[in-house]
DNA sequence: CCAAAAGTGTTGGAATTACACCCATGG
DNA sequence: CCATGGGTGTAATTCCAACACTTTTGG
């Protein structure tokens, strides 16, 4: 939301448009510097970090929601998104602690009416989303204040419950990870097999052996091996790799079985 | 609910102590006959069979309107229970196709208006259940019709897009299976051989060898033979056993990873 | 030439599959 | 005694984990 304007109506009017206590929050993960990142936005009054977010417009699907906050936030549309679980327990979620954050956002132009669409307790259908850290380039706005790349393993407190929603998704993923390939999603289209090794030991909070974690992908014909390489220095240069995207989207669709 | 003015008052006033919009559907599987079998109900004023499920009170948790709704219908508490997906999309939850199912249900006793709290998009979370079939007592009242154990391999179409939350509590049941131990909560606390390893097979749609599949669950330690046979007429009597309680417990709380 | 990282094959052991005969029971 | 289903062991194979040396590169 770009004007002021704009922000009132939201606040005022929003509830006509959009389904009530009903959000949609996404953990969007990324990947630079062999580390996993996560993408945390700051709002305008208030003064910690939570996941972006967004609400759901009266006739629109949950996974075309999802779409429109992620391509909101992060630019980037067409990515690896799936629900993975809903929140609403957390005693965080409800009204008091968020009717003042309310009236910051606003600041003193309107009043916050005890019986705003916004306040009551929340509902928050959690998404992550897996996307390629590169070709992210976040909007701030009226809403958003700021924004910023963390390591996933070093959080601070998270708004909200939102902690709890970030170590959901990862455990969903890890679990995910060894029924279906994900790797695609978090990796550029070319990259070597260091890189897809360390992304995978990261995912997976473990050390993979550096021989054997490749046979595995090879026999499952996820990889093609592309003549070029890519320089890094004063050591000899990795080859670069692809994903089969035929053999990738079978086991997407039938699922594979993966033991590390 | 038990009398017209309980029914008439929920209609009317409900949304004053329920979350709007939001309700808990509960896929409530049992095995019996060698069968896996699901919990559907009939609701007055509607014609086809659904799922079991019920409305989320506003203080209440997720999981405990689940487990009420669950006590409500089955007369049974403190079972295995867990959300596994929030469905939303499907065009059969808006508003027109309710309203006369909602003005059927309470007959011509009032008049349901255009904006009651029951009516306009609704949001389900599937929960799902794993019961031990002998103990279920179902109660119909002025709102369940009927009820009945539905065989899972020959459902007929269920009402909204609960077939669509059917095949999705499936999928998340058989790759959960894979990663934690989920018999007990389907079998008698006493069981054979045989029944467990046709529960499997059931859950997983795919034979399992006879001599292979007890020897895993004797490696993880989940079982205990007793010293006690079940007589099955004119046959051999097959031995019983029980979970290990204590591995049992270790094993859904640690994960374990079955390879079948 | 050196330091650092990438690449690559083999082997022993463990795990998994496949398979068939005997036993117990009640009618 | 017979029909039916339950119980059990072993051998062959496959799969997996462990492991170290050589190559490439830029400085």
């Amino acid at each position: 939301m770009k004007t002021t304007d704009e922000v009132i109506d939201f606040v005022l009017y929003g509830g006509q448009r959009h389904l009530p206590h009903l959000t949609i929050d996404c953990a969007i993960l990324g990947y630079h510097d062999q580390q996993l990142k996560i993408l945390l936005v700051k709002l305008h009054g208030s003064d910690g970090w939570g996941l972006p977010g967004g609400f759901i417009r009266k006739d629109e699907r949950f996974g075309d929601a999802a779409n429109r906050i992620l391509a909101e936030r992060t630019g980037i549309t067409d990515l690896f998104l799936q629900q993975f679980y809903t929140f609403g327990d957390s005693p965080y979620r409800h009204r008091e602690q968020r009717a003042e954050d309310l009236q910051q956002l606003v600041g003193d132009w309107i009043t916050i009416r005890e019986d705003n669409w916004l306040l009551g307790r929340q509902i928050s259908i959690g998404y992550y989303a897996l996307v390629d850290y590169e070709r992210v380039i976040v909007q701030t706005d009226l809403i958003v204040e700021d924004y910023g790349w963390w390591d996933i393993a070093a959080l601070p407190e998270l708004l909200y419950d939102h902690n709890d929603m970030v170590d959901k998704a990862l455990e969903t993923i890890r679990l995910q990870l060894y029924h279906q390939p994900i790797g695609a999603s978090l990796l550029p289209d070319q990259f070597t097999l260091p890189e897809i090794h360390v992304l995978y030991e990261t995912l997976l909070g473990k050390t993979l052996d550096r021989r054997n974690f490749p046979r595995k992908l090879f026999a499952l014909g996820l990889l093609n091996k592309l003549d070029e390489q890519r320089s890094i220095g004063p050591h000899r240069s990795p080859n670069l790799y692809e994903f089969n995207r035929t053999n990738y989207q079978k086991a997407l669709e039938e699922g594979i079985v993966l033991v590390m």
